[in-house]
DNA sequence: CAGTATCCATTTTGATACTG
DNA sequence: CAGTATCAAAATGGATACTG
């Protein structure tokens, strides 16, 4: 609920905190990561290994919809929606990319971006 | 204090969630910035514009350290050190860099990065 | 299914004071 | 200067229950 104030900068002028405004904790580049691997539905994001809180998802859903990460399209006529990932948050598969390049360099083993990553666009 | 298991992948395969793990908030990148823009003692990263709560700068140093990002370098016979960035948080920059385009792209105006950002050694 | 709401424990933050 | 200690407030986390 708290404003995180997206449109400018609220912290400083330098973008790496601008950025960490939006981003800076430990679920929304998860979300963000999920998103540009292809999901769209409350659910699917919710079965990811990691398993994230519902409310947390929920919350993060909002918040990434409010900072213009994400486009929330109505499903049919009910209350359900898809998640679609808007060109800033396409924009951010470079971020992603080297967050995942480095984290397997420095803690894991072998890994390749699934074949998603390499394409795709904002809308569907 | 807790353990963040930084020897091994410990929510999930995914290299994203292993290097959120380490860092995953709204501090720690901001330590890694300043790092490698070149600061080296705790009162550089202290007087950065963010304003970091001291006790929380404290941590985070500590935290980097035995992630193994810092090798905190004794100076003189004093409690005091030289917080140096090893090979694995200068490997962060490509991430930072990307990091910082985004935030600039999508909500700041113009920007580039200091000179120190593109090129440094991970020893002084 | 697709979420929202609630409760409660744990963690993090932030301000400030304090020590060598 | 270079941190450590303390403490209240806020955010987060996790489990679970609930609604349409």
């Amino acid at each position: 609920m708290s404003d995180r104030s997206h449109t400018a900068q609220s912290r400083s002028e330098c973008p790496v905190a601008t950025a960490l405004d939006v981003l800076g904790d430990k679920w929304t580049l998860l979300v963000i990561r999920d998103l540009l691997d292809g999901r769209r539905r409350f659910s699917e994001f919710e079965r990811s290994p990691e398993g994230i809180p519902t409310n947390i998802l929920s919350d993060r859903l909002k918040k990434l919809t409010e900072a213009g990460l994400i486009e929330a399209r109505p499903r049919g006529t009910t209350t359900r929606f898809d998640y679609v990932p808007t060109d800033a948050a396409v924009a951010l598969r470079p971020t992603l990319l080297a967050l995942a390049a480095w984290g397997n360099d420095h803690f894991a083993d072998t890994w390749t971006p699934p074949a998603t990553w390499l394409e795709q666009s904002a809308e569907s």
